[in-house]
DNA sequence: CTGGTCTCCTGATCGC
DNA sequence: TGCGATCAGGAGACCA
């Protein structure tokens, strides 16, 4: 399930991959992943029913055929890839993955994998290569929670991104304090909500949350300074490590290239109810925070004291 | 406005 | 061995 350090080594694969590349072509399995393109479109994809709505109709350049792959952005767990045509003119096409979604890249001579849920394929060329197609790049999503948005411009995108919180790598206190302060919503909520701060998702919620030493049930605005500045420096510290080890692969999440990655090895406290906690061995907790699955250790994790205050937590790895 | 719940979707897993 | 029930969750829609 993609959070910011999965969908970091997205970006960094495809960006490996396809800058430089030619779009020259694309199949379209599924329009319905793909929101309507226009300047006002707003946060995510319309969800417009299957079949019912104005679907269909995709322009070619918003599918970004006939552009060159400059780069591939990234803000929180979205990911962009802007296209440059002939003329200098630039084109978005923004992907979130949702739980599933993923790109499967491929060179000519190498089939696609034959699989159900593709929804999109492109024919890229390289820049040497004349009109003729030389890799494939496709997207995939079973669950179909992820999609594809395009914008007609990156002025476009940023307006779009100017929407969501700071990138959580980036996350300073003052982000989350301006989040938390007159907030009643449990700590961990206010975590996963994208406007707060972009990137951070269920596993990462209670990685960073264990780290800090932080209850997930904590009422937001109960977090005094000391605790948001170590909350922050957790956020950066754990997302940062799961970068550095390839994302986690929990079921079936790979970058585009395939590779796996290896930080669910380091996962302290997520998929761990009732297991020991790492550091006091005492049984892990778990309960619904936020409408979410979350494990935390009661004893490191402590509550509020009468005070209002968070006892100092003891995590400074 | 805030915060909580529902909903979308498929695959993995579990109990019988 | 088969099969229905349950769970997982990002984020927009919806409601009190």
């Amino acid at each position: 399930m993609p959070e910011l350090p999965e969908v970091e080594c997205v970006r960094r694969s495809l960006e490996r991959l396809a800058r430089g590349a030619r779009i020259v072509g694309v199949d379209v399995q599924r329009a319905d992943v793909i929101a309507r393109a226009s300047v006002d479109a707003p946060a995510g994809r319309a969800r417009s029913r299957r079949g019912a709505g104005p679907q269909a109709r995709i322009p070619h350049a918003e599918l970004l055929v006939g552009y060159t792959v400059k780069s591939v952005l990234r803000r929180g767990k979205q990911l962009a890839i802007v296209g440059e045509d002939a003329h200098a003119r630039r084109c978005v096409l923004m992907a979130h993955l949702g739980m599933t979604g993923h790109f499967i890249h491929a060179p000519r001579d190498k089939a696609l994998p034959d699989s159900d849920h593709v929804h999109v394929v492109w024919r890229l060329a390289r820049p040497s290569s004349a009109e003729r197609w030389t890799h494939r790049l496709a997207f995939r999503d079973p669950r179909r929670f992820g999609g594809l948005t395009t914008f007609p411009s990156v002025a476009a995108l940023e307006e779009h991104w100017s929407q969501i919180g700071p990138d959580a790598l980036a996350v300073g206190p003052d982000d989350l304090a301006s989040a938390a302060s007159g907030s009643r919503r449990a700590i961990k909520a206010v975590l996963l909500d994208q406007r707060a701060v972009a990137g951070v998702g269920n596993i990462y919620a209670d990685e960073a949350l264990f780290d800090g030493g932080i209850d997930p049930r904590t009422p937001a605005s109960a977090l005094n300074d000391a605790a948001l500045e170590r909350l922050s420096a957790s956020i950066r510290r754990v997302l940062a490590d799961a970068v550095a080890a390839g994302g986690s692969t929990i079921r079936s999440y790979s970058d585009a290239d395939g590779t796996r990655g290896t930080a669910q090895h380091a996962h302290r406290v997520y998929g761990r109810a009732g297991a020991p906690c790492i550091r006091c061995s005492g049984p892990l907790a778990s309960a619904r925070v936020g409408q979410r699955a979350t494990v935390w250790c009661p004893t490191c994790q402590p509550r509020l004291t009468a005070r209002g205050k968070i006892r100092p937590g003891r995590l400074s790895t």
